[in-house]
DNA sequence: ATAGGGTTAG
């Protein structure tokens, strides 16, 4: 339907194996991805720039186009610092750049080690590349070491080092100190800010949700030296579609052209991604014409967008024929492709067929990564098949691929889910034995899961040492909780209710306490979670809309309902506060318990509320 | 010219 007119049918429509057999025997031999990258794209936006470079820089690429492997590069390196007198910053510093591609970061750091040992020089561009090493690793406070070897060392740093650092303190979700950082900068003019700073901070506002900021950025930019360039339109264009405004990203996608700042097609591809959430497919189309007429054509992402739109609402046919379009125009589907439509297969369930995707993905020489396998994963669990699950686990160490914190965090909630605890602990055991700390998610699944089995010491235990560790983690897991404990069915609801804390300005301590409250009343625990009120109250950190909503919520689906009575009578006459939804679930409860009377008796207090 | 910015899993 979509590509109607793109179509020119290859093989039955919607199948994929025909279709990815066909395209394995047209490009004649088996693993035709490796040698992707040499291979001219047949749109001119695509191509290459001609390499123009004089003869030297042509011997240093060759050189390092050699470096496959970490063996290749610790011996290139040990020959690059033997050299006299001195081995070029700028050939160390290519070398280094390679050791980040290959995601071999700790060497990269050790490199710099053994340079400093030999007295080896280096420069701005070397430090930097340490320092983003650092930051890839999860430690920027390490970066920061860095900036002492600057100044140690009599280096001068400059934007480059700083939007590196930043990246860093974003990437660890550090947005307060990120944002004092900036600050400081702009403030004692530290650094020029260019563009990629700017971007920089923009994507990292944009990654927490925080598209308002990022939007007013950009304005401030426009009044600055650094004026708003594709790339920081591109960021708040995108966040705006993830935020499901798309009307606000087409409105700030049509100024950027009236300004003449070019759209390209990571602006497209968002904006595609944003249509096709709301099943806008007119749009979509008129949007692919649009680029195309504009010269900027579709590239693997935007088809993989498309592949997956159509996948996560079940038409894995249509995603099927995207695929089949997108190898028509030339354009090599990749791991990212083959894991959407994984995941179309494992969303109507059909799990067998997605393991024979990654199957026939390998095959045809596309490595499957980590994602793949989570997928898969993810699939069995949902079907609360975890020996098969536990076997895929096994399978991803074979395959030379390392499980990561979602591989774990999936199989510690589908172990919980049929009730598996003390394998989830030994599970949990391992993740952490294997480096891994527990992320939001993890916490909120294993929180749950205590919950779910009957574990309230636990669940408690755990959080109480968690909540010493990560003071900004409160909100999202007491969100998770909400829609774990109380199967709260839409998310929206979900999300509005917590927006609404957020509003209001919640100090984490009430989330905190409305988490273990929650927890007591689900176990029936009533007089617990009346002293936690108390204290609650002691140490005047008020009770709120959400610790009654949590309350009786909690009440309903508690069986020790006339038990638990006392302490909502308690929560009423103190005049805790109370929403609407609070009252409708109250009012519930107390017919459901026969307990009318009492109701009669609120009648005057609940209206006096509602009136507020 | 050797460094830093934008899409997919729980």
């Amino acid at each position: 339907m979509l590509f109607h007119s793109w179509r020119k049918s290859l093989c039955n429509r919607g199948n994929f194996f025909p279709l990815i057999q066909l395209f394995a025997l047209s490009h004649g031999h088996v693993s035709i991805f490796h040698s992707c990258a040499s291979v001219p794209s047949k749109y001119p936006s695509f191509r290459k720039k001609p390499s123009v470079c004089k003869k030297r820089k042509v011997v240093i690429f060759r050189e390092f186009k050699d470096v496959n492997s970490l063996n290749d590069a610790v011996c290139v390196f040990h020959q690059l610092v033997r050299k006299e007198p001195v081995p070029s910053v700028v050939e160390l510093a290519k070398l280094l750049r390679v050791m980040i591609n290959m995601k071999e970061y700790s060497v990269v750091i050790s490199f710099f080690g053994e340079m400093r040992k030999l007295g080896i020089p280096f420069d701005d561009y070397i430090l930097t590349i340490v320092m983003n090493s650092f930051c890839l690793l999860g430690c920027a406070e390490n970066g920061f070491s860095i900036l002492g070897v600057f100044f140690k060392s009599g280096v001068q740093f400059n934007v480059v080092t700083f939007s590196t650092l930043m990246r860093g303190l974003f990437e660890q979700n550090k947005i307060q100190d990120a944002m004092w950082l900036f600050r400081k900068l702009v403030k004692e003019k530290i650094c020029k800010m260019d563009e990629v700073m700017f971007g920089t901070v923009m994507n990292g506002l944009c990654k927490q949700g925080h598209t308002q900021t990022a939007l007013s950025l950009l304005r401030i930019m426009e009044q600055g030296d650094a004026k708003p360039n594709t790339v920081v339109y591109s960021i708040v264009v995108d966040a705006l579609c993830k935020d499901q405004m798309v009307g606000a990203a087409f409105n700030l996608f049509n100024e950027m052209k009236r300004k003449g700042i070019t759209p390209n097609v990571h602006t497209y591809s968002s904006l595609v991604d944003g249509l096709c959430k709301f099943d806008q497919w007119e749009e979509v189309r008129l949007l692919l014409d649009e680029m195309t007429h504009l010269n900027i054509f579709p590239n693997v992402h935007t088809f993989s967008m498309l592949v997956d739109a159509f996948c996560k609402k079940g038409m894995v046919e249509d995603a099927v024929e995207v695929l089949n379009v997108m190898i028509q125009k030339g354009e090599h589907p990749d791991v990212v492709t083959f894991n959407a439509i994984m995941e179309g297969y494992c969303l109507r369930g059909e799990i067998d067929v997605a393991r024979r995707v990654l199957d026939s993905m390998i095959d045809i020489g596309v490595k499957c990564d980590i994602f793949s396998y989570n997928i898969l994963v993810n699939g069995y669990c949902k079907q609360k098949k975890l020996d098969e699950a536990m076997h895929l686990y096994c399978e991803i160490s074979q395959k030379g691929l390392k499980p990561d914190i979602v591989t774990y965090s999936t199989i510690l909630q589908g172990l919980f889910e049929v009730g598996r605890v003390e394998c989830s602990e030994n599970l949990f055991t391992e993740m952490q034995n294997a480096g891994h700390s527990p992320d939001i998610y993890t916490c909120g699944i294993m929180l749950h899961g205590y919950l779910k089995n009957g574990h309230v010491e636990r669940a408690m235990s755990l959080f109480h040492r968690w909540e010493k560790q990560k003071e900004d983690a409160y909100i999202l897991i007491y969100n998770r909780g909400n829609d774990g404990f109380f199967k709260i069915q839409k998310l929206d609801k979900a999300r509005s209710i917590f927006d609404k804390l957020y509003s209001v300005g919640l100090h984490p301590d009430v989330i905190r306490y409305n988490v273990t409250v929650n927890g007591l009343c689900i176990e029936g625990l009533v007089d617990e979670a009346k002293e936690l009120l108390r204290k609650m109250e002691d140490n005047r950190c008020s009770p709120d809309n959400a610790t009654s909503n949590l309350i009786v919520n909690g009440l309903l689906k508690s069986n020790k309902t006339n038990e638990a009575m006392t302490l909502l009578k308690e929560i009423i006459q103190r005049g805790f506060p109370a929403d609407r939804v609070t009252m409708s679930l109250l009012i519930e409860l107390l017919l459901l318990i026969g307990e009318g009377p009492f109701l009669l008796n609120m009648i005057p207090e609940l209206h006096l509320r509602n009136e507020k």
